[in-house]
DNA sequence: CCCCGTGGCTAAACTGATTTAGCAGAGCAT
DNA sequence: ATGCTCTGCTAAATCAGTTTAGCCACGGGG
């Protein structure tokens, strides 16, 4: 069983055409539903009939070799496993691909030139009709120029081109998170878990922290305030974050709230703290970005401006379809609000 | 830049051809390295320039409607989102395809019936080779009817019908966890932390808990000892292992070790621990399945055997395209040692 | 009575490959 | 000279659709 051909023995058009007692043209002119043309209401029946009865499904192959549409486009990234942030960004291509009755081709280039290379030409080979080239962590990339010649949307990335992108609107994120904090009281004593500057700097590497710390900043100081302290990691990983919030734990002036980077790094700060004997959020405040799942795991939970993976999957696909935005869609990342920000003690 | 046709302006076969002097017949027959054919080694060389001049390659949907042949897979499964798992077995199977020259065709079913049919339509239409059905969580499921014309890999997932499927090998994991609590000391005093039992007899919801479980009471009744205690849990998320781990502390007899039956619970059952004053593993061992990245973050380090979803993506592929196993494939899951397990100290 | 327009439909070309059937010429034996 | 085999190659069919060009019949106007 099941070794045989794929979906042989499918009626072709012919079939339709004969079983409706009419021409291939007349068929295929009906069920594509062409205006202008000039076959009788009844020759409509018929057609809709047999296909209906034969279970008539057209062979995409057949169909783009003339029409070099294949309503398949490729979802192209660096890297797709590992993390879960991929997870979200084919769900939502996926999402908003079926919804325009179209089937995504993936391939990742594990950052390898040949790799990519490789990928590119199968997917051009297939007749992709776009691409979604994507970027695991927000960053700037250089696009390779054989799909230039076609539809791209940037997802998670910029390019020295000017392309369609779609990017998580980190900056405002910065300031969201910034906000819930003033709010709640916190003004002086607020300071920061980021990572190592140098590789923040390299927009090759990252844009997100940048934009994050631009957004963060702005607040405090539209609010009249500054960082506190600032530590810094060389890796968005929890051990990082622990070893920054010990570090900060070791100065006099103790913060009543911390920032972090992301949620690793937060677990890593959860991890210092508890070890330290102080309480989230009654001895100090956390936030975060990303809402890695983790950040609804941790007690308390951690309030975090959520990476919107699905919407930024869902928008690069709609903007390759419906080849809407010109400009760079920024698309929000949400406040999720659990227990890990209360008044400051002191 | 970009609005055109994809990969339009391509060379053909006939202008290799027509480059070469030779007939499309002949370049086909070069290019595919045909046997047998009888063309002069002058015709070869020719060939191959030609080609090599024009960077042809060949329209797959053309090859496609003649041979049948798409070299493509389609990749279904319930879930791909949410899950880091599906990560893995992307990749996995992505690797397994590139080496073999496929592209990997994707598509979510989100366990509705109605998205099901579509994306097999989908696939099928585009006549794919093959199909690997995957189940995010180890289960028993009905394959749809249609896909049963070509080959199919189950992966992760088991069926009434007969057909090649890759498992992890749980039960193996099972014994393997144990045994790794037995050689460090611990004997009559190990817990564990599962699931509700209702579900976890279901095999349409998880086959995963009964293997494990399997696993560990065989061990265990080897070494002529019975679990101390057993917590179980309405669902596999953090909360509850951690309520399921006070539970456990509640009783006057404390354990020396405890089985989470993922990383998750074990997640919780380390909160519940830190807020106890009890600290892993000089109090209690803590031993687990999965391996979430989460495991490598807790402090300490979670022993824990991981789930191979690369390998088993991997394999999924080669048994689709070499066609081996008739038997169903499981893979191993090996122990990631940490520092969660120390000699028990009463 | 002839011409024209239009309604209703179809034959055939076309997409780019693979594959089948077979042709032309050379060399050899009869 | 004739027939046979073998070498080296090609014309044409085929896959399953879409699209172009145009046929035929009928009705109305001049």
């Amino acid at each position: 069983m099941g070794r045989g051909q794929m979906g042989r023995n499918r009626a072709t058009l012919a079939d339709v055409a004969q079983r409706a007692g009419l021409s291939k043209t007349a068929a295929s002119m009906v069920l594509n539903g062409r205006e202008g043309t000039r076959l009788s209401a009844e020759a409509h029946q018929r057609v809709f009939a047999a296909a209906e009865e034969l279970g008539y499904r057209p062979n995409v192959a057949a169909r783009s070799l003339r029409t070099r549409k294949t309503a398949t486009i490729a979802f192209v990234s660096d890297i797709v496993a590992t993390t879960r942030f991929a997870g979200g960004l084919i769900r939502g291509a996926l999402d908003a691909a079926r919804e325009r009755d179209h089937v995504l081709l993936i391939a990742e280039t594990q950052g390898d030139a040949a790799f990519e290379r490789y990928a590119i030409e199968a997917m051009l080979d297939r007749q992709v009709d776009g691409v979604v080239y994507a970027a695991m962590a927000t960053r700037r990339l250089t696009v390779p120029p054989a799909i230039l010649s076609g539809p791209v949307v940037l997802l998670n990335a910029t390019s020295p081109e000017d392309l369609p992108r779609v990017l998580p609107d980190d900056e405002r994120a910065g300031r969201t998170v910034t906000t819930a904090l003033l709010d709640r009281g916190h003004r002086d004593r607020i300071a920061l878990i980021g990572r190592n500057r140098l590789k923040e700097r390299d927009p090759e590497v990252s844009l997100a922290a940048q934009a994050r710390l631009r957004g963060i900043r702005e607040t405090l100081s539209a609010a009249g305030a500054t960082l506190l302290a600032e530590a810094f990691c060389s890796d968005w990983l929890p051990e990082h974050g622990y070893a920054a919030m010990r570090t900060l734990l070791t100065k006099p002036d103790r913060p009543s709230a911390v920032i972090c980077m992301n949620d690793r790094l937060a677990f890593g700060a959860y991890q210092a703290l508890g070890e330290a004997g102080l309480a989230v959020p009654t001895d100090i405040s956390v936030v975060s970005f990303d809402d890695d799942p983790i950040a609804a795991w941790l007690r308390p939970g951690l309030s975090t401006a959520a990476l919107p993976h699905e919407q930024m999957g869902r928008r690069a696909v709609e903007i390759l379809l419906d080849g809407r935005a010109t400009e760079p869609v920024l698309v929000p990342m949400p406040l999720r609000r659990r227990r890990s920000v209360a008044a400051p003690s002191a």
